[in-house]
This record gives structure tokens, C-alpha cells and sequence, in this order.
DNA sequence: TCAATGTGATTAATATCTTAACATTCTGAG
DNA sequence: CTCAGAATGTTAAGATATTAATCACATTGA
């Protein structure tokens, strides 16, 4: 019979991911009706809020890896989202803004958006969310793991 | 110009995501080295610790859906991970269990992913550990969404 | 008993994730 | 100037996510 105690402490990866469930089910829907992903959501959000940025910019703000953003990218210009042009003084770097139609799009699902958010807000609290938030980003800010190979002697005794 | 006091707490979605990204960033290693994915984890460990179930059951615990599900056993039956069965009253009930080798797989690797946690901890402090995963706890709970299109009234002015 | 309905799993099709390997383009030391 | 190494994207290949449709079996009710 494994220790149940250790086990609990051990979810902090599942919870995180069942939270961002429950609170996806809540955005499902909208972004489903006008045909948008999870991430050409985050992504034409993005650009709304800063302007044109280049992909590699993206793909850290968005939690996107590169290889996923290509090809995200070229569906987004194909469906007249986005526009795609690389930087005149180092070609390597691709530029990405916003369309018309992307931004017209973006705006009018916002505020819908915005009111999916007030429905958990008002589910959850609002204090306890400002929390939440709070804490989250602080275990965004975890340094980087040590490499498992060079230090092994991690395990403690509690562990086995 | 957009309204940034409005975008900041739209965030949620995002900062659970980037939170488990850094999280994740402390066991990719240790199961990439293993050669299982994050998946194939989380169903090993739910069986050794609850013993055989139910695909559907697997499903809900580690939020995987069904149609992921189906590869990801067969794969893990291939591996000689798991052994996959047919519920002998209802036959369209599929029963997974832990093989020998899976059980031992998991034991080996349990203890390792135990001290990742334990660095994770180390840094972030335990108490805000726990007091974070209360608060994932109930945001999990949330009620199901109402249907957009059941109530379309939920626009507040500050929305727009 | 049988048709209607429901449930659990799978298939199909497309999108995204993940790791590794490449291709280009830049940059800087020599 | 130039060539090795770094930076930025892209391809490739396999695994998973997502939605819809389907299959097989169960259950219910007339």
C-alpha cells in the first residue's frame, strides 16, 4: 500500500492542469463559435495589446514552442488573421501584425471574452483570485532545474 | 489604447499554463530520461497507487480525453507497461492494469520524481505550496459554464 | 421481445506538442 | 575578410488534443 501522504504533495502538476480545464470550459465555447484556437486566441490577443512583434516574441509570451508557431502562423495567414514579413535588417527575424480582419475579429470577441472572465470572477471571488494569480506567477519565476545527472544525491530518505 | 487594467486579470488561463510550464520544466527531464511522456506518467502512477480501473475512470483523473486515451493504452500495452482487458459483465467497459515490468518502472522512478518536487517545494516554500494548491483545489470545482447562447445578456458595460 | 435510447470506447480529421535535426542568416574573433 | 559559432525559423516524426461521427454493447420501456 503505497504512503498516501507522499502522493498527495504530488499533484501540483495534475492540479494545475485540471484548474486550467475548469476554467477553459468556460472559453470553450465562445472561441468555438468564431473558429479560433486556444492559441490563435492568445496569439491575435497579443498582438491587439502590443502591436506587431516578431515570432520568437510570441512563442515566449504565448507558451508556444517555435515549431508549433510556424505552423499555427502560416493556418492564421491563410485565414486572413495575420499578416507574416520578415525583418528588413536581419531576414532571420520573422514580423508578425495583425490584419483588418484579425483585428475586427478580436475586438468583437473580447468583451465576450471579458464577460466569460467576470463569470468565474464571481464564482470564485475576487480577492481569492487576485491571489491566485499572485501565487502563480511567482512559481512562474522557479529557476530553471539543476540537471538531474549532476546531482543525484537529491533523494532523501522520505522519498524511497 | 487598450484598457490594460481590464487585460491584466485576463490572464488566468495564461498564468496556469506558464506556472505548469515551469513546473513541468523540473520532470520533463526525468521522464524524458525513462522515456515516458507526461501522460504516460500520470496514468502509471494512478494505477499503482488506486490498482487497475476503468478507461473512462483513467480519463477523468488524469484529464485526458477518450479519443487520446485509446492510443496512449495501446501504446503503453506495446510498451508492456500495462495489460488491457475487457470487463467480463459489460464488454464495453475496458479494464487497465499495471504488468510487472510497469509496476517496477514506476517504483524505480517515483522516488526521482519525488526529490523533483522536492526542489520545487525548496523554492517556492511549503506553505504557499499548499496554500496554492487549496486554491486550485476549488477552482477545479467550478460550476459547469451556462451556454453562450442561452444567455447572451452577461455583457457588462465595463466589458466593452 | 424488440425498438428506442444510452453508454463506453474507438475512428477520423485536423491542430498542436515535443524532441531532434536542418537551413539561413548574423556576428564576432582572429 | 573570413570562418566558426550563435541566433532564428523551419522540417520531420511521433505523440497527444479536440471535435464529430461511429461502432458495439447495455438498458429501458412499450
Amino acid at each position: 500500500m503505497p504512503t498516501s501522504s507522499a502522493q498527495h504533495q504530488h499533484r501540483l502538476p495534475q492540479h494545475l492542469l485540471r484548474a486550467r480545464e475548469a476554467v477553459m470550459a468556460y472559453f470553450r465555447p465562445l472561441l468555438n463559435s468564431v473558429g479560433l484556437t486556444e492559441q490563435q486566441w492568445r496569439i491575435l490577443r497579443l498582438l491587439d495589446d502590443r502591436g506587431e512583434m516578431e515570432a520568437g516574441v510570441i512563442a515566449d509570451l504565448a507558451c508556444i514552442l517555435s515549431p508549433s508557431l510556424t505552423g499555427i502562423l502560416v493556418r492564421m495567414e491563410k485565414a486572413g488573421l495575420i499578416h507574416r514579413s520578415r525583418d528588413k535588417v536581419d531576414s532571420r527575424r520573422l514580423i508578425v501584425s495583425l490584419s483588418k480582419e484579425g483585428r475586427q475579429l478580436t475586438r468583437e470577441v473580447a468583451p465576450l471574452s471579458n464577460a466569460c472572465y467576470r463569470q468565474i470572477e464571481a464564482h470564485f471571488g475576487e480577492e481569492k483570485l487576485e491571489l491566485l494569480i499572485s501565487l502563480l506567477n511567482e512559481l512562474e519565476q522557479l529557476p530553471a532545474p539543476v540537471a538531474l545527472s549532476e546531482d543525484k544525491a537529491l533523494l532523501t530518505e522520505a522519498d524511497r
